[in-house]
DNA sequence: GTCGTACTACGATCAACAACGTACTACGGT
DNA sequence: ACCGTAGTACGTTGTTGATCGTAGTACGAC
């Protein structure tokens, strides 16, 4: 069983949080992930891209600290790290899920 | 005397916008623009980055709708376009000013 | 007009990044 | 053991973007 690593909370930097952010696809990402508060598998998100580039995409919100991921079988079931991005940058993902994309 | 153009309101994108907010050169001007509020020069930034590359970053954050411009002399006097952002993705400047960088 | 200041425009370079396809791994089910 | 499913790894490509330097413009002051 493969294990991922997170970033600690501290090392939670706005710079990486924003870039991850700054992507169309990433916000599609984490706007499901508030509104279906539960961890979903990747297969669970309609992109508009190839696996592999979804693949990229979860894991930069991983390493930014914004989602965890971890196995279940043969899936990776991801969810929203709200506690962390809440501490670290309060109030940002309300205003972006808020705005309409 | 040159006139910039400015996008407007309605045509402010969270795209854009967190374009341009993930950029720490650009976070730093969007900072002090906050915190003294008055209309600044380009030249009152204290910025790590070469002279052309300064209007770059201007130049960005103008077209994303987060700033105004307007020439005064051979200076450019920068704003904040506060209600336009507030008004699009409320919260999200404060968020983003309240967490340390 | 001449000079200095403040900024722009342009062109170049280099790094970062989004996207893809193919080949692969890991696991569950049969 | 075999197959299918879910996702990764790797190498590549094309685009965007940050940076710079140099040359140029626009304005104010003298």
């Amino acid at each position: 069983m493969r294990v991922l690593d997170h970033p600690d909370a501290a090392d939670v930097t706005i710079d990486d949080v924003l870039r991850a952010l700054a992507d169309p696809v990433r916000r599609k990402i984490v706007r499901q992930l508030m509104t279906n508060r539960d961890a979903q598998s990747c297969s669970c998100f309609a992109l508009p891209v190839g696996k592999s580039t979804q693949t990229h995409h979860f894991r930069v919100l991983r390493e930014a600290g914004i989602i965890s991921q971890e196995y279940q079988g043969t899936s990776i079931m991801s969810s929203l790290r709200r506690d962390v991005i809440d501490e670290r940058i309060p109030g940002l993902l309300d205003a972006i899920l808020a705005a309409e994309d």
